[in-house]
This record gives structure tokens, C-alpha cells and sequence, in this order.
DNA sequence: TTCATAGTTCGATGCTAGCCAAAGTATGCA
DNA sequence: TGCATACTTTGGCTAGCATCGAACTATGAA
């Protein structure tokens, strides 16, 4: 009875297609303003502020002041994890939409789930991680070994100030589309970063999708294989 | 915006309170009437049977006629996972609710999820099985070793026949309480039924709490310390 | 057949909530 | 100070939908 009223007033907030499209928007992981998110939702801005309003109260948003502009973005990770569970329903059960195009199969090999890499390229990755002892998987935790404290340090990531900060360093996520872990955290993010940094990767236009160029592809499975060769899964 | 609108549809159907409490009871994993649930949402038949057809429709739920009843139950464990990771958000977010009563407590060292053990309970297990290498566990994806199968079968369950069916021997499930896995597949399902025949355990009425017998509950931890001192975690 | 139970369908009602236009507030820039 | 941009608030309109009572269908039992 009172399970059912908070499951409610979680769901209804993402039940408005305005509101669903605006959180849709920001599963990119990158904070939008208001505006943006009203032109992403079709709605006027008018409308738009009073969905913000109500998912920010809901707790779904945090939202930051910037001169004049106000920066929106998923309240936590967790919140990205729900609305990728729901995507995920609507997937499975949604054969009623059209045949998957392009756009379509590219989010399905690489795009960005909130702030780190999805999709096959994701999955692929975490579990190269953990076969190559860089992660140890303990049930639902997922843990830096030394070993790949050392790597990503070498791949020019700063794995201490990773530990510094109240977000875990790993974390699974269930990706969707492969329905498999991929790595989440502050190293899933820093990982992801560091593609695009060192262009390996880069974020389409408007759109979770990832694309890698072709150097950048071979360098991401040279960065898989590892130098030894081994059975595939 | 596509992504929005299919987002929105499966949400909005968990989004009204009626079918909230609906879809709460039926995460108890027993299959329930349509008279049922009238009463465990609050409303008049006309108006439950109206949201069954819905939730039916939005293929959330699947039913099945016996006589003159219409069992409902939910779809598949996707749809239990994902009504999960809502209430986890809900819970977590959710610090409005009067402080955690003796219910609560009791839901969080034990309850059913769908039709297997969640809670501390149900992740203690699972690290066990993992631990004494029951399961074995690689990314998201969990199977059953030899060592396993045989154990399970001498604990009373038939493995064959689980291999047969669709359904997943093994599969994780985050619990929202401890926010870690637990076991779910068919497995997990034939463990708790056979805690319940064995008198381990019973499941308290009208509530997803699972209540330990004394006995059973020496029973439980006894099969999870296996006869060999480990250290704990 | 007749009655009872389980559930659906229909019709009417009332409330909620989404929507926009216009006016109001706040920040930045010249 | 004055103007522009970014966003919120207010007010009024509308549509959808949750709700219930009453009538209808289907299964089971006497």
C-alpha cells in the first residue's frame, strides 16, 4: 500500500512524455539549461520550468545556478540506472516500433550512459577489465585492483583523486541493449573522458551516440586484447 | 524524443497509484485475482479491471484464466527488476517516510523478490554460493558450476529440469535495500521454495516479509558456512 | 433451469494536470 | 540607467482519465 504510493510518485514523474523526454535528454550525461530541454521536450518555456520544478522537487534533478542560465542534470547515478531499467522494459516489450534504424544500431555498439561508455563497446570493455585483472568483480561491487590502479594511472587517468571523492570509483551499470554490466563510476567516466580526449572517440551531435574513429577503434582493441592473445568468450 | 515517448508510456502506467499498489502486491511474485487487487489497490472492481486490461495491454503484466478467476502476475523478472530499481530510488530519496517501523526492518533482512530470497538474507546467500563456488560469476552474466549443480541437486532440487525451460537458471537481481545482488533465475526460485517446504522458513501474510524459523534459520547459516571456517567479509 | 460468483463493458461525472500567453523577476551587458 | 536574455509565475482553457453505479457476460453449483 505504501510501496505502491512512492513507486507512483517516481513513476508518474517520469510518465509525462514532456518530463520523459527532457530526462531522456540528459541520460547524455551533460547538464542543459532550461530552454534547451524545453526545445528537446517541445514545449515552451513556461511549461518546461514547471516540469523542472516538479522533477527537481521529486528529486530526479539538481540543478545549479550559472549567471543567468540554470543547469539541469540527473540527480545521481542511481537515477540514470532506474531510467536505463525502464528503457529497458520498453525495449523488450516495444516491438511495435519501427525497424532499428542506423541511429538505432549505432546506440546499440557505443553510446554514452549518463557519463560513461555503453552499449557493446562498453560491455566489451568491462569484461576485457576484468579478464585482465585491471577490476575484481565481488558480486554487484566491482573493485580497482592494484594492478589497475598502475594501467589507468600509465593511461593518464588520476586514480587518486578518483579516491578522494564520495563517488565509488566502479561501479556496474545493466546496459539495456546487451543486457550485460558495463563500468560505471568515476573510472567509467574517466575512462570515457580519456577517449574523447585522446580522440579516439567522439560524442554525435545531439545523441548518446559514441563514435570511434578508425585509428581510435584499433588503439580501443589493442587496449582490450592486451598483448597476450586469448580465448574469445 | 522517441526514446522519451517509449520511456513515458511504460512509466506512466506504473505511475498511477492504483497500479502501483497492483504491481507492489504482485512483486510478491504469487499470481493474484482481479478481485484481489481491487482490494489491495483501493478501488472498485469495475475500476481495477479497467488498469488490469491496461497494464495487460502495456504487456507489463500476463494473465491467465482458471474457471471463472483471471490470475494476474508480472510479466517477467524484467519487469520485477525494473519495479525495483524505481523503488530504490524511491526509498532512497525518499526520507519523508515515517521512520522505519518493525515492517520495515523486516523487509530489509528478508523478503520475497518476484518468487526468490532478497534482502541481507538473499545477498548473504549469494556471496556464499559464490564464495564456496556454487555460482559462478563473470560480469553480469552468473552460472551454475558442476560443484553446484551437484550440491542443488542433493538439496533437494532438479537442475535438469531448470536447464530445460527459457527461463535463466541463474541471474542477479539488485536488491534495493542493500543495494548489492542477490540470486534470481530459476534457481534462486527453487531455493526459496525449498526453504519454505523445508520449514525453513514461511512467508508472512499479505506481505513480501520472509519470516526464519529458529531452526531454519541455524539451517540457513549452517549451508552458508559450509563446513570450513572462512573469514568473514 | 435457476441462482451465485467473477469479471467486463458502458455511461456519466468530476478532478487533475498539461498547455500556452502574458506579465513578472532576475541576471548580464552596454 | 536602459535594454536584452533567461527563466518563473499567474491565469485560464482543455483534454484525458480515474472513478463509480448499473447493466451485461461467463463460469460454476444446485
Amino acid at each position: 500500500m505504501k510501496a505502491g504510493t512512492d513507486l507512483a510518485q517516481i513513476a508518474s514523474l517520469v510518465g509525462d512524455p514532456a518530463r520523459a523526454n527532457m530526462l531522456a535528454a540528459l541520460m547524455g550525461g551533460t547538464a542543459l539549461t532550461a530552454s534547451e530541454l524545453a526545445m528537446e521536450a517541445g514545449v515552451t518555456l513556461p511549461t518546461a520550468s514547471a516540469h523542472l520544478a516538479r522533477l527537481s522537487d521529486g528529486g530526479l534533478l539538481r540543478m545549479t545556478r550559472q549567471g543567468r542560465h540554470r543547469y539541469y542534470a540527473l540527480a545521481d547515478h542511481q537515477v540514470a540506472a532506474m531510467l536505463e531499467s525502464i528503457m529497458g522494459v520498453a525495449a523488450a516489450l516495444g516491438p511495435q516500433k519501427v525497424l532499428p534504424g542506423p541511429r538505432d544500431t549505432a546506440m546499440r555498439e557505443a553510446r554514452i550512459c549518463y557519463d560513461h561508455l555503453a552499449g557493446e563497446a562498453g560491455v566489451a570493455m568491462f569484461d576485457a577489465f576484468a579478464e585482465r585483472g585491471f577490476i575484481a568483480i565481488d558480486g554487484d561491487d566491482v573493485n580497482l585492483t592494484d594492478k589497475g590502479a598502475g594501467f589507468f594511472s600509465d593511461f593518464g587517468l588520476d586514480i587518486e583523486a578518483m579516491r578522494g571523492k564520495r563517488r565509488p570509483v566502479c561501479r556496474s551499470c545493466l546496459d539495456w541493449s546487451v543486457r550485460r554490466s558495463h563500468l560505471a563510476g568515476s573510472l567509467g567516466a574517466g575512462v570515457l573522458d580519456r577517449f574523447i580526449a585522446l580522440k579516439w572517440a567522439r560524442r554525435e551531435k545531439n545523441s548518446r551516440v559514441i563514435r570511434f574513429t578508425p585509428p581510435g577503434r584499433a588503439a580501443f582493441e589493442r587496449m582490450l586484447r592486451a598483448d597476450e592473445g586469448r580465448t574469445g568468450a
